[in-house]
DNA sequence: CACCTCGATGTTTACGTAAACATCGAGTGC
DNA sequence: GCACTCGATGTTTACGTAAACATCGAGGTG
């Protein structure tokens, strides 16, 4: 910068001026700094300026993994968002989910460039996590029951389960069968109680529970099994990768879909409509997920103060070709 | 630092000694400080580390979209091996990939706090934004053929074509067929040449290409040109999203796979074993994609001298039910 | 025992920026 | 015409840290 302001012939304090955009800089001036600015490959120093300033106008996002449709695409969301708003992400990966690695990113936060956390958090580890976030950090989590500590923005899982086996049983179904996914998804859970709750709020039996761990190996498997037992004729499947497992352990087995059994998946990734058949699934808008996480996050770092509660995220079920009454219904 | 310094009894500069892991800095008072830095909740600031030392420690990461497996997996990689040499991933999303965007981004850029760039850039625009890179900014492009003027990172597209096309062909197809992705993406661009000229090297017919938009559903509208083409017993299609399509459109068509048509994608997605049938692919390693931008962008800042020339990651067919011998043959 | 060495710790300074305050000159009102 | 105002610009300072240098005391050595 004193360079610049050496080549323009002005103090620094101008050059300042000039580049953060203050009035009270005459048009002659201001011509002959940017000219030395551009001569000279002048870029502000943002680290200077954080320190200045005392924020990084930098967002952290702490997360398992994005090999998941819903995290990258919640991600993807939150980074355009912030952007907008003149914020950056920064990306905190957290190898495996144990304990350790999380505390392990908590810890690394501690030395971070950071005014604010989003974490996307599928299991239940926050519990021990919760005093090591430092002061003055704001929060907001994403898929998980910490609302009453932080602000929680999470898509509707029991209302979009409800709306999948409410689909099922309007057809005719007896009752609904379900491939769930892992224990320690918070997530697969939620789906999971508002399965059940569903079906007993109807006075229908209420099958076994089988878990996946949300890949479609995991759900062909369980399909598997589901071929052999006679009387099911309607599957929620916890997420559409699991959903195309069980398409093809029907197809393998010689069970039509949806002639002879009905499918319903969750999340409506891109692919959903290209399965054989296309697939009946409730649609997760992740990108208000992200939109509403940097919305909180934000409000949160102007106003100074922490909020708490849930802001839940509405599904919708996107009726394809892989559900239909149940044979001689 | 001056509060821990105060309550602990010491000069700031021990309490720097400390909170940097310096030597010479005697058991007792370490433990002092310490206990002072717990009690305040201290937290070096990352700003004032910055700007002392110059470099940001933070790499980032241009890309258009998160949406395709290979960019989530990829930068997947990339934050892992930059947290493990202690370097942190900042998202630079660009929204559309046109041009402006594009030159936005970099422009954004030289107000960033990074201290190299990498570029997953999936579309020719990067010609124009040469210049634009702020200078003392290492760069890293994957998927590009700037190899010319930056490191270039990336799958052996053109191999893994070959693979493809030789594994059709060896099990007695004529020729193959080839659907390919978007005509402004490089990648595709190197696949549909490769495939095209492994066929010529065998003195094969080349047939028609038709383009789709990496999607499911491109992938089904080719598919369903395909079915038409009596002729057609192997299709080489440029990824799994598309490939998906396609078996779809084959299996409406009453064509099936791989008795009557053998169908190979490219990228080996976490579903596609779970197709029906499972999907014979290129598999793409993006893990290690990921992890060589990582060492050049890191080589280049520690040595300060920029790279060029293209390093290329190797693929592998993986064979599994969607590939057969040609009908009578 | 004076001197030297060396390890532990304190003091000064600089990193690049922008707010706060100071200055300076030109116009304005009486 | 003189004090006053106000806009344009310069000067000083502080943000939090760590390198460089300074100091100080303990222990060793001739």
């Amino acid at each position: 910068m004193a360079d610049v302001a050496r080549l323009a012939g002005v103090s620094s304090q101008t050059v300042s001026r000039v580049s953060t955009g203050h009035p009270g800089v005459v048009g002659t001036t201001r011509e002959q700094v940017l000219a030395a600015m551009r001569q000279l490959g002048y870029r502000p120093n943002s680290a200077a300026r954080a320190l200045k300033y005392g924020e990084f106008r930098t967002i952290g996002v702490i997360l398992f993994t994005l090999s998941s449709t819903g995290n990258s695409r919640t991600l993807e969301a939150i980074a355009t968002h912030a952007a907008d708003a003149g914020y950056v992400i920064t990306l905190i990966p957290v190898g495996a989910p144990t304990q350790d690695r999380l505390l392990g990113a908590f810890t690394r936060l501690g030395e971070l460039a950071v005014d604010a956390v989003i974490v996307i958090m599928e299991v239940h580890l926050l519990d021990a996590a919760t005093v090591a976030v430092p002061p003055g950090v704001h929060v907001v989590v994403v898929d998980s029951d910490a609302g009453d500590r932080y602000r929680v923005v999470d898509t509707d899982q029991a209302d979009g389960a409800r709306q999948a086996v409410h689909h099922l049983l309007d057809l005719g179904h007896r009752t609904v069968w379900h491939v769930a996914g892992p224990r320690e998804s918070y997530a697969a859970e939620r789906r999971a109680l508002a399965w059940r709750s569903t079906l007993e709020e109807h006075g229908r039996p209420v099958p076994p529970v089988r878990h996946g761990d949300w890949s479609a190996e995991s759900g062909y498997r369980a399909g598997l099994e589901l071929a052999d037992e006679a009387d099911c004729t309607a599957v929620f499947v916890a997420n559409d990768q699991m959903a195309l497992g069980v398409l093809r352990a029907l197809h393998g087995s010689g069970r039509v879909v949806p002639r002879d059994v009905s499918v319903v998946g969750f999340d409506d990734i891109a692919e959903a409509g290209a399965f054989i058949p296309p697939l009946t699934t409730v649609h997760q808008d992740f990108a208000a997920v992200g939109r509403r996480c940097v919305e909180a996050v934000l409000r949160q770092v102007r106003t100074g103060t922490p909020e708490t509660g849930t802001t839940l995220v509405s599904t919708r079920l996107v009726v394809r070709e892989s559900t239909a009454p149940p044979p001689g219904g």
